[in-house]
RNA sequence: CGGAGUGUGGCUCAGCCUGGUAGAGCACCUCGUUCGGGACGAGGGGGUCGCAGGUUCAAAUCCUGCCACUCCGACCA
């Protein structure tokens, strides 16, 4: 992508509202723009790293067995009336009525819906298990929305339903996502710990939140710091396992960690200098809940013996949204933001600090074009500014790999490669560059 | 929902206390000089001062109401 055809609006000063990095950095780096309280439109550069973020939950989702679909924002209130949650839910739902006075809500989440969905179309023990997921924008009218996309009221939610016929089942879905979960988060350069957890309105008895460890993280937590050491499950995982995916997630549940409400200073007293008390970022919150919604809906399903029995369920939820803000927040310094690989919005920045010259421009178009045939995504800061200001936004915006392309280093016919992670330069030919960016 | 605060050009803000008809920096447009870490000079465009009412000869400024947004607390992917 050529910078000069591309929509980047940078911001020099820092917005007024804006308190957290992630949030300052969003809006600096023209990822967001605000449009009310707690709402945000992505701009290219935000929603490119929102997309990778999905790509990457949507690929561990579909690893571990649960299959995409897609439901509507909009939900009727009849079936929020079955389960009981119409009231229950309060004023953090958003109640809409259409043109014919139909009581109609903006979905905060999906139990109910899929739930129906369910029930109409499986009728056998022997369809399960099933998990269903999908990535859809959600709306919960919070008390105070703050820190950007963080806590926003509309936000992108992955939430993954799980449909078992007992108990046993059950753990054995949760225990999916569990892992699934995991390599999520690590795959975006996060490292996340799986704690005990508030069920919430929700409901149910078995529930872990996955934390990201961040200073500016909205909850108190504590934990054993020998989990930071522990080792993600490979991408060779065996979903279906039972008694290997059990092993894992017991490993993972084996040592203290839990936040402020579930926190026991005692337990937490015997870990001593393993101890780690810090602020994090819940990015992820896995439920088992049973038949809560199965049995009032009548989610049920003929078994071996003849009889129905309602099904036992789960959900699974990632905010892809705050997610984008979770990983400025534990990547970033004083000049901007440092995009893992994985979720940079481009891999790779040319930077033409000589625009116009005889010699750079050919040799940034060559270089433009080489990189884009490698399939690398490039990011052509082609307008006719000074260098230090492409200096100043190529850090900000945070893309792995700059390329500086001036006449000093020209003469010698090497491009000068800056690593955005530790700062790094190197002096290379352009063909090395490519290949030093390719591996 | 309680408490505190803000609203003035695209952005950051000054002006308000003490009413006299709107400013700065950045950004933008033109020309020139520049160009390896957010350049400089000259010229230029852009604002119903959140909205409505009131007081006054006169309101960004004082009064009343409303709206929006931010921050602190209780709730949450």
């Amino acid at each position: 992508m050529r910078l000069s055809r591309y929509f980047l609006p940078n911001l020099r000063e820092t917005p007024k509202e804006a308190e957290i990095a992630s949030h300052r950095l969003m809006l600096r780096a023209g990822m967001i723009r605000q449009e009310a309280a707690g709402i945000y439109t992505f701009l290219p550069l935000g929603l490119r790293v929102l997309e990778k973020v999905c790509r990457i939950v949507r690929e561990e989702q579909d690893r571990a067995g649960a299959v995409e679909l897609l439901m509507p924002t909009i939900q009727s209130a009849d079936l929020w009336c079955e389960s009981g949650r119409y009231e229950a839910y309060g004023k953090e739902m958003l109640r809409i009525k259409d043109r014919h006075e139909r009581d109609m809500l903006y979905g905060p989440t999906n139990e109910e819906m899929i739930t129906s969905i369910f029930r109409s179309y499986v009728r056998s023990y022997k369809d399960l298990p099933l998990i269903l997921y999908h990535i859809q924008w959600k709306f919960r009218d919070e008390v105070r929305p703050r820190f950007g996309v963080m806590r926003g009221r509309e936000f992108l939610m992955k939430d993954a339903y799980s449909f078992d016929f007992d108990f046993e089942g059950a753990k054995h879905s949760y225990n999916r996502m569990f892992v699934a979960y995991l390599r999520t988060f690590a795959r975006m350069g996060l490292r996340s710990i799986p704690m005990v957890a508030e069920s919430g309105p929700i409901g149910g008895n078995l529930s872990h939140e996955f934390i990201i460890l961040a200073d500016t993280g909205e909850s108190e937590v504590f934990c054993d710091s020998e989990y930071l050491n522990f080792e993600v499950p490979g991408p060779d995982v065996d979903f279906t396992h039972v008694g290997r995916l059990q092993a894992i997630v017991d490993k993972w549940t084996s040592l203290y960690a839990a936040t402020s409400e579930k926190h026991d200073p005692a337990a937490f007293a015997k870990l001593g200098s393993n101890g780690l008390s810090a602020r994090g970022i819940e990015v992820g919150h896995i439920f088992y809940f049973g038949t809560k919604y199965s049995e009032p809906m009548k989610a049920v399903v003929t078994g071996p013996d003849g009889t129905d029995r309602p099904i036992h369920g789960g959900s699974y939820g990632i905010g892809p949204s705050r997610l984008v803000a979770a990983i400025i927040e534990a990547s970033h310094d004083e000049a901007g933001i440092k995009w893992p690989e994985p979720v940079a919005p481009f891999k790779a920045m040319i930077l033409n600090l000589k625009q116009g010259g005889a010699d750079t421009d050919p040799a940034c178009e060559q270089l433009y074009a080489d990189l884009r045939a490698k399939g690398i995504d490039t990011l052509y800061h082609d307008l006719d500014e000074r260098p230090g200001s492409k200096f100043a936004t190529a850090d900000l915006i945070g893309i792995p790999w700059q390329i500086l392309v001036g006449p000093r280093s020209l003469a010698e016919g090497k491009v000068e490669v800056k690593c955005r992670a530790d700062g790094e330069r190197e002096l290379l030919s352009p063909a090395d560059t490519i290949a030093k960016i390719a591996s």
